[in-house]
DNA sequence: GGAGTTCTTTTGAATCACTCAAAACAACTG
DNA sequence: CAGTTGTTTTGAGTGATTCAAAAGAACTCC
């Protein structure tokens, strides 16, 4: 007979594998809701979904959310330290759930893809200013901007 | 004997020593009205302001003008390669004046404070991310986020 | 394993920076 | 100096994000 799955209290709407999910999130001293999971799920897949975006792919997977309570998952994992938010020129505010690493963006000027990369020279170039004017720097933020493949096609055939 | 000055139109409400601003913005092709020229000086003299904070440079100035016009102004000066705007993380856009070289903002995470900083490294490096994914890399933007000398002390003080 | 407390989500509305559009106006041209 | 073109003004509108109160769910302790 199957039982019911009692430890960890998953979640509805959410699949078996995610209650390592739901232990992080513990971990980080929040509670393992639906929507948290879902959203940290989304993310952890990779990509950089904008507060929209995540909205729609929590919608899909649990039935029904609110754009608000999106807004709160992502402040939340935000001050947790499980995701990162991302605010680039011009553009709404980006989420990603690769945190911790000092790593920057590359940015589609045309279409707002945004891509991973790693610090192109290690650590201590991009880190420290010449002139620091007396700050106390804690955080390199470097930003890519070009044309993505696709948009680079779509200037030449169009 | 003084004559007035004919030549140049001085715009209302600026000091006579506007002449090669007016000059600056008819040659990059734009009329070189009062407010416009209230702005370029503005931002000539160095700084970082927002639109709310030139709209009241402007307004001290000249006495009037609304919000709209300097967000005009701006848009046309950035267009015209004699501004650039900045939009750092969770913060309204910035605009300064010193544009054509590559170099970066060093922004206090408590006050927003920002100053300018060269290029850490010279061009290279910075210029080209390890990894391009295929994009056309145009531009690399660097933004130092620290606490500035005065948020330092008000931290230790306070 | 159930009641209580605390934290989350929901619902609804409000704010802020910024943009759009039409009409009044001023700068450059000849 | 008059005409044309580009700018500023005025007024309203938009979209991303945030705030606040009430309903609801997760974890704790018995």
């Amino acid at each position: 007979m199957q039982t019911d799955q009692q430890a960890g209290q998953e979640a509805p709407g959410n699949s078996p594998g995610d209650a390592h999910l739901s232990a992080r999130l513990r971990a980080a001293g929040l509670k393992a809701t639906a929507p948290r999971i879902a959203v940290l799920d989304l993310l952890q897949r990779g990509g950089h979904p904008d507060a929209e975006g995540v909205y729609a792919a929590v919608r899909e997977r649990l039935g029904s959310s609110s754009l608000q309570a999106v807004y709160g998952v992502l402040a939340a994992l935000c001050e947790a330290g499980l995701a990162k938010k991302i605010e680039p020129a011009g553009s709404t505010a980006r989420f990603e759930a690769r945190t911790g690493d000092n790593h920057h963006h590359l940015i589609c000027s045309d279409c707002g893809r945004i891509e991973d990369v790693d610090c192109a020279v290690g650590e201590a170039p991009c880190m420290s200013p010449v002139t620091d004017h007396g700050f106390s720097v804690h955080t390199a933020e470097v930003t890519y901007w070009g044309i993505c493949p696709d948009c680079q096609a779509a200037r030449t055939t169009g």
